[in-house]
DNA sequence: ATCCTCATGTAAGTGGTTACATGATTGT
DNA sequence: ACAATCATGTAACCACTTACATGAGGAT
């Protein structure tokens, strides 16, 4: 479903969905990649709900290109969805069920193994994020107060990813050290016990 | 895929698909529900290859039991996807894909009123999440240093949600200002433009 | 010659949802 | 009598992925 809009969002000039699929890995393929085995059927059908219309046009090489550009009611169908308030569905993330489960280990070595990982692969991508937006910052001379009115709200999204980011960074430093200050509660039974144990046997 | 593990993971002791639905609605069900019409053909699936084992058990209403455990070979598979390390898959977070579009619109005080909006939704379900945690508290005198090491790992997946509401809310609250900063420079603008109209009309 | 990019598509499979079918028991 | 809960399942659909098919043109 959310593809329909993206693409219809995404066809401010026409383009053929080959293009689409270039201008969507540009951008906001960050967060919502799809394949051209996806794009051109949605895109057919958009054009039959009177969304899109086509017209094909010769290529330089290869097949001949389907360009679309978008109708007055597609327009109106993407306003909206826009202007319907925001859209949630459930984040299932599969690392958050893993931990969840994760006891069945008994192990908690393992469980802190695991976060460190988190940890390290979050750091690394919220390096990226910052490098983008740093190389933004270093050749749009707009950025970021007077950015036209499209990458303003491009930018907002970028945000997200940092934010996003560095919550989730302090989650995983919060549970490290929850981990291993378990850890060491747990060393301080051990000993206690084998102390116990050694005491008996004398 | 993971809905197999999390089954699996799920069945401490036997239990049904129907009993299964029930687990899953209070825990994890939080961010991996699951449809009876799909646990049913996991738990056969499962079994199929060896994973889990049923027998079916008399029913005091309705129709008999069929009631799975976890096989020796079960635990193996689970143990080895927990220790693969965290899976992720890319997030595709709707509301993020209609900001990104928003300019569509070319009306910053409907982008402000979808930020407003999403401030307030994550704003309830962290005071939400912060009673769970605070009920779970005041509940189990446990809590939170000598949590048993399933609630252990429990409590660090809620933990991840509030970090992560936390995260989103201030990316919010910093839209939101800076909509608010761009607003006013439009306003400044457009003045400024019709003062020049004014002054070329003199 | 061979590979890469341009450009279109189909088919099969995955993981999940919604809707429907069946039927017993318990509580109001 | 009627609804709710217990308990099983099938069928159809949806969004998306992976793999495959086709073929022109330009680069190495």
């Amino acid at each position: 479903m959310s593809l329909d809009y993206i693409l219809l969002g995404l066809l401010r000039e026409p383009a053929s969905g080959y293009d689409l699929k270039g201008i969507l890995g540009k951008g906001i393929g960050h967060f919502w990649a799809a394949e051209l085995s996806q794009i051109y059927p949605t895109l057919r059908r958009l054009e039959k709900q009177r969304f899109l219309k086509s017209r094909r046009i010769a290529s330089k090489r290869g097949p001949s290109r389907v360009v679309y550009e978008t109708t007055a009611a597609g327009h109106e169908e993407l306003a909206a969805w826009l202007q319907a308030g925001p859209q949630f569905q459930d984040m299932r993330h599969i690392f958050l069920a893993q931990i969840y489960l994760m006891d069945e280990l008994c192990d908690l070595k393992q469980t802190l193994q695991f976060f460190e990982n988190l940890r390290m692969r979050w750091a690394f991508r919220l390096e990226g994020l910052k490098c983008v937006e740093k190389e933004w910052a270093r050749r749009d001379p707009l950025f970021p107060d007077r950015l036209s009115s499209e990458s303003f709200h491009r930018h907002l999204t970028l945000r997200m990813g940092l934010h996003s980011y560095r919550g989730w960074l302090t989650w995983c430093e919060e549970s490290i050290r929850r981990i291993q200050a378990r850890m060491e509660q747990e060393a301080a039974t051990n000993a206690g016990a084998s102390r116990v144990g050694d005491d008996t046997f004398l």
